[in-house]
DNA sequence: ACGATTAACGAACGATCGTTCTATTATTGG
DNA sequence: CCAATAATAGAACGATCGTTCGTTAATCGT
């Protein structure tokens, strides 16, 4: 019984063998690692060094450094997926949580202590490299981009934005910004970038609003929100 | 005198020394394997192969591999200018200019024979890696970034966008645009990824015209045109 | 609690990294 | 054309890279 209450103390209750447990100490290293200096940069030495492993007790953990990258990968997508994406669920679909959605992805690094955001720097490091990794990097930011979509979708679908919306077009348009916030913030120093990028959202937002009939489509909004499409 | 024709027949007219020639050699190289494998890719051992020198006879021109990236990434913005901002120039001031300066960016990197954009791949890499290639990137990139908002600002005194514009916002989602063309060409081969860019430019376009007295704006443009702040 | 399985270590591998040195060959200015 | 200078080559350096291998130590199922 005590011992099941510390196991409910962690978030997962899963039970997590010894080597599952420093797989994921591994990890959550790389990450940090990662979210700075990149995938490249991740060096198994490095590694080892900072989690008190050793180079082949570590390099066991994933057989090849691409293994390592890749492992990696998916612990930041992950994350991502659970501190910016997983809230914004619980947002009432349209509008609100294209918003909420938007902000968590803004300030996501923050929250989880990141010192930038390892899917961006993956998309740079290996939009031009064929192989196993690049393949996993399209992979998750086809997922990324496709969530965007369909958040936007629902906004179309509730009637808060217009029905001729191009929802992709949007979503393209949102994740240039979230890029120029990133690079804002982390190599200029911009304390402004998240306001910058708040506003570039509301004038999109602003652009998206049903063009005639303006007042009629939001009060047909919640009738029109139980029939969706998706 | 056919000395003189030969030299006549290089786009540069100035005489290079056997050190500066090859140098350049390398350079050129060196863009090339930065623009697809980063800065950090870069390596004096291949690059020398690739080059036909020695590791050493390369090594000799930069010092240091610190100096050889930022050799490089100075390149990739010469070559930037010249292919992309320098053709922008010779179109008139104001809304035009700021269109051509952004169509040219989304293609100067396929007239250029490079496979991505040097200057985002710094950006990534360096961008919370303190040093001097960093401090190099910083200054590049806030001097492309002046670029923008001198550009936007031109479009603002011109009359063609509304006085309240925020030059600087605009120059920060114009950036965002960039940003996410490039990553849906390179990332996921998407052809239509300039297309989307132009469709996102002429959406912020739109939102930055004159509010009031929109015909009477454009009537004045030309008037106005002449005096400029800047 | 014991035997089977897994995790981790330490040493060594060849390759390549950036860099230094000395020697040799090209280029250049007078 | 010749001395001065610059450019390149070659060999070697210590460090670190990713990876392999055999062995030891810890964990786990029963």
């Amino acid at each position: 019984m005590k011992q099941s209450a510390i196991q409910a103390a962690h978030k997962t209750a899963v039970k997590l063998s010894k080597g599952e447990e420093t797989r994921a100490l591994i990890l959550k290293a790389a990450l940090q690692h990662a979210s700075v200096a990149g995938f490249e940069g991740l060096t198994i030495g490095t590694l080892a060094a900072e989690t008190g492993l050793s180079k082949s007790g570590l390099f066991a953990h994933f057989g090849s450094k691409e293994e390592l990258q890749i492992a990696t990968l998916d612990e930041g997508v992950r994350r991502f997926s659970e501190t910016a994406m997983m809230p914004a669920l619980s947002v009432p679909r349209g509008l609100k949580r294209l918003q909420a959605m938007c902000d968590n992805w803004l300030t996501w690094t923050a929250r989880s202590q990141l010192k930038g955001c390892p899917m961006m720097t993956a998309t740079q490091e290996f939009d031009n490299k064929p192989g196993p990794v690049r393949d996993a990097v399209v992979e998750h930011m086809r997922r990324l981009h496709q969530s965007l979509v369909k958040s936007v979708q629902m906004a179309i679908d509730s009637g808060e934005f217009d029905a001729a919306t191009d929802a992709d077009q949007v979503a393209f348009e949102l994740f240039g910004v979230i890029s120029s916030c990133y690079r804002s913030r982390n190599l200029f120093h911009d304390r402004d970038a998240e306001q910058r990028a708040r506003r570039a959202f509301e004038r999109l937002i602003q652009s998206c609003l049903p063009r005639v009939a303006n007042k009629a489509a939001k009060a047909d909004k919640n009738t029109k929100a139980a029939s969706r499409k998706r």
